[in-house]
RNA sequence: GGCGAGGUAGCUCAGUUGGUUAGAGCAUCGGAUUCAUAACCCGAAGGUCGGCAGUUCAAAUCUGCUCCUCGCUACCA
């Protein structure tokens, strides 16, 4: 795959305007982006980077009732937070836009109305949950039920919070609208598929195909997975009242799905990119490169030339969208190109736990901007040493400081004020004159010259971990050079000989803060200033003479500081101390049910019996198969605990039960009744018992 | 249960057209050095490449089975 693109177009992950981002978002995308786009820019290559905040969805209302406030609120406040953020880690978009902007609204209504004017879009109607009471299709999220899955009983229609599962209303046990409070009722409703498998051949030549070894293999193993399962149709609309209206007739309370609108907020930044330049606007945009004379148009070469390169950034829960659902979208249209690649990454871990900022087990991007407002550095480097590129990986605080310590302040760092202080003390901070060059020269100059291009391919094979490493071994090479040279005792003998050596230690010093900046840009300005040498081209690097004989250099200042074990158990302390406020926080007990009446309730037969046995279920994860003595009969019971429960550790054992419940089939055998169980907060089962013994088959009420 | 991705040195991770003593960084130990933020530089030690079987002259790498982790998905609570 050495085509020659004559431009990039590359885009990062839309965060979800819902919430602020984490550190594992930018390891995930923003960060390999940006090093990929950072390195195109300093070869002078034709490149647009783009993201924006994604702002439609379920879950922003939602968020906005938790925050007691508007999804408009809710989308200003993050919006703003998550650009600035990526801004002061150094994250280098064009444009970050967001997809409440009208242009993106017109975008995306186009793109749905060219699928639907070529008759690409199969209607469809079905069965809805409708509050009679508000007189509205009710979204996922404002039907609340008991969780299939875990039992918690706030679950909300499109994905229960205690345990995390994605669920649909219907799965719902008990369903209520949360408009009324009242059961909601099924009612049909329209809506417009995109029918994914009628791209299934298309699919598998573009990427089963073609794209066999040049995709990662999780990635690639991903869509084989999606493709072989067989694609269905995907609803590209839905009843909701925030987001993209359906561009159609008697389309009052429909919407454009969110997953339909979002990866289009790629294509509506780039088009405001160029609305902006050629208005001589910047609202969004922040034009990295110089264009000349730009058009309201000139964002069409770059998503519908095929000489364009077009590359998502993503992480890996986005793949099935990025890789099918949106090249299908782009394909169909008939006037899009498809991404030459998807290098999505896996998920990176914090102190041996999954991140989530809703258990309060992450490190935020404005937390750690706050701690460490002079440090964006530190934290790009210490992440993209440890990119989760080919399997989830972890980060620590500890590797973070030793990172920190033993690697930009003791290599990197060091050899930089080495060359530094010995040329103040003996050439009065002005490059020395190199008149010959001896042995041991002419090989760090050999080796020197081989770096750029091995930083670049890695890069362009999108092994940003292992062209980091590079970049620390160029610096080890100067420090090894200036070891084995040993200006400091020649000074005293070979003036002219100290001054060769230290030449070409600032040429590397140079060298680096040239193939830094994709990875540590505010270090490698920081250089520049040092050195007083400015030129970021790619192809200056490699060049043992960069700096000129009697060129001043600039003031001398340390580039890394060291981190203090102190600074690494706050951190820490601050970690779990956030995790326990959150477990705190999330305690507040959840609003009632609706009223019953005591008739309803003393419907109910509640008993407590003794389990006589229990065994796994064949084939089932979470089914135990038990036998229970009810003090009335011996009956079986089907009971979805066994990720929480061995079998021996049920057996003698007094459980609560509702003996009435009618009889259900399960896994082809018929359970007598529901072992009744409390589950925890974070969904983990605990058996109902009485504090002491009782007879099998007492009542409770 | 199905599918996908992983399981390699104390830690974090590389390593597939199968081929000589399996690599890097950090940590550890030893040496050398003092220009430098006690940093750098050199060297050593450290691995049944999850397990079992198979194909092969040769397996971390291919095949089958198996165990463990993660993700999606299914039965179900």
């Amino acid at each position: 795959m050495t085509t020659d693109y004559k431009r990039y177009m590359v885009t990062a992950a839309l965060p979800y305007a819902n919430g602020p981002k984490h550190v594992g978002h930018l390891a995930g995308a923003y960060l390999p982006a940006d090093v990929y786009v950072r390195y195109l820019r300093q070869q002078g290559k034709n490149v647009i980077f783009v993201s924006g905040s994604d702002e439609h969805g379920t879950a922003i209302p939602n968020q906005a009732l938790k925050e007691n406030t508007t999804p408009q609120t809710i989308i200003d406040k993050y919006h703003v937070l998550i650009r600035d953020c990526l801004a002061k880690l150094g994250v280098s978009f064009d444009i970050y836009h967001r997809t409440s902007e009208p242009i993106h609204h017109q975008t995306s209504q186009e793109i749905f109305l060219t699928l639907y004017k070529k008759g690409l879009l199969t209607e469809e109607t079905s069965e809805q949950y409708f509050d009679e009471e508000a007189n509205a299709f009710l979204a996922d999220r404002y039907i609340i039920g008991t969780c299939p899955k875990c039992g918690h009983t706030n679950a909300y229609g499109d994905q229960c919070e205690k345990c995390g599962s994605t669920l649909s209303p219907k799965e719902l046990i008990n369903p209520r609208s949360t408009l009324s409070g009242k059961p909601p009722v099924l009612k049909p409703t329209k809506h417009w598929y995109l029918p994914l498998q009628q791209y299934e051949p298309w699919l598998k030549e573009w990427i089963l195909e073609s794209h066999k070894n040049d995709w990662k293999p999780n990635v690639y193993g991903q869509c084989k997975s999606w493709i072989d399962a067989g694609l269905q149709p995907r609803a590209m609309t839905r009843d909701l009242d925030w987001g993209i209206k359906v561009p159609l007739p008697h389309t009052e309370g429909k919407v454009l799905y969110v997953w339909f609108d979002a990866p289009i907020g790629y294509i509506s930044a780039t088009r405001a990119l160029f609305k902006e330049l050629s208005e001589g606007k910047k609202e969004f945009a922040t034009p990295r490169s110089a264009f000349s004379n730009p058009q309201v148009d000139d964002w069409k070469p770059y998503w519908q030339h095929t000489d364009t390169k077009l590359v998502h950034f993503i992480g890996k829960d986005n793949i099935v969208f990025h890789c099918l659902i949106f090249p299908i979208m782009l394909h169909a249209s008939g006037e899009y190109i498809v991404p030459a690649n998807v290098p999505a990454n896996e998920f990176m871990n914090l102190e041996g736990d999954k991140m989530s900022t809703s258990r309060g087990w992450s490190i935020e991007m404005h937390e750690y901007l706050e701690d460490f407002p002079t440090k964006p550095d530190e934290l790009r480097y210490t992440l993209l040493t440890n990119l989760p590129e080919t399997k989830d990986s972890e980060f620590t605080w500890k590797d973070f400081q030793a990172k920190n310590n033993n690697e930009l302040v003791a290599i990197f760092g060091n050899f930089v004020n080495r060359a530094l202080v010995l040329t103040q003390k003996h050439f009065e901070n002005r490059v020395p004159v190199a008149d010959t060059w001896q042995e041991v020269d002419r090989k760090v100059i050999d080796e020197l010259k081989l770096f750029p291009e091995r930083i670049a391919e890695s890069i362009k094979a999108y092994r940003f971990r292992e062209a980091t490493a590079y970049l620390i071994d160029l610096a080890r090479l100067g420090n090894k050079y200036l070891t084995e040279t040993e200006p400091w005792k020649l000074a005293k003998t070979d003036l002219p000989r100290v001054g060769a050596v230290l030449n070409l230690a600032l040429q590397i010093a140079a060298n680096l803060s040239i193939v830094a900046e994709p990875f540590l840009p505010f270090t490698s300005k920081k250089l520049s200033e040092v050195l007083n040498f400015s030129s970021k081209n790619w192809s200056d690097a490699g060049n043992p003479s960069l700096l000129k004989a009697n060129h001043q250099l600039g003031e001398a200042k340390l580039l890394f500081e060291k981190m203090e074990d102190e600074v690494i158990e706050n951190q820490l302390k601050k970690l779990n101390d956030k995790k326990k406020g959150m477990e705190l926080a999330a305690t507040p007990a959840e609003p009632a049910k609706p009223e019953v009446s005591f008739d309803e309730f003393s419907k109910m037969d509640i008993r407590i019996a003794k389990i006589l046995k229990a065994e796994r279920v064949e084939k089932s994860k979470k089914l135990l198969k038990l036998q229970v003595d009810t003090g009335m009969d011996v009956r079986t019971v089907m009971s979805g605990i066994a990720e929480y429960f061995t079998p021996e550790e049920m057996i003698g054992k007094q459980v609560t039960i509702l003996v009435n419940l009618a009889p259900r089939k399960i896994m082809g055998v018929e359970s007598q009744g529901m072992i009744l169980m409390a589950s925890d907060k974070d969904g983990k089962l605990r058996m109902l018992q009485p504090s002491e013994a009782v007879a099998q088959g007492s009542k409770v009420s």
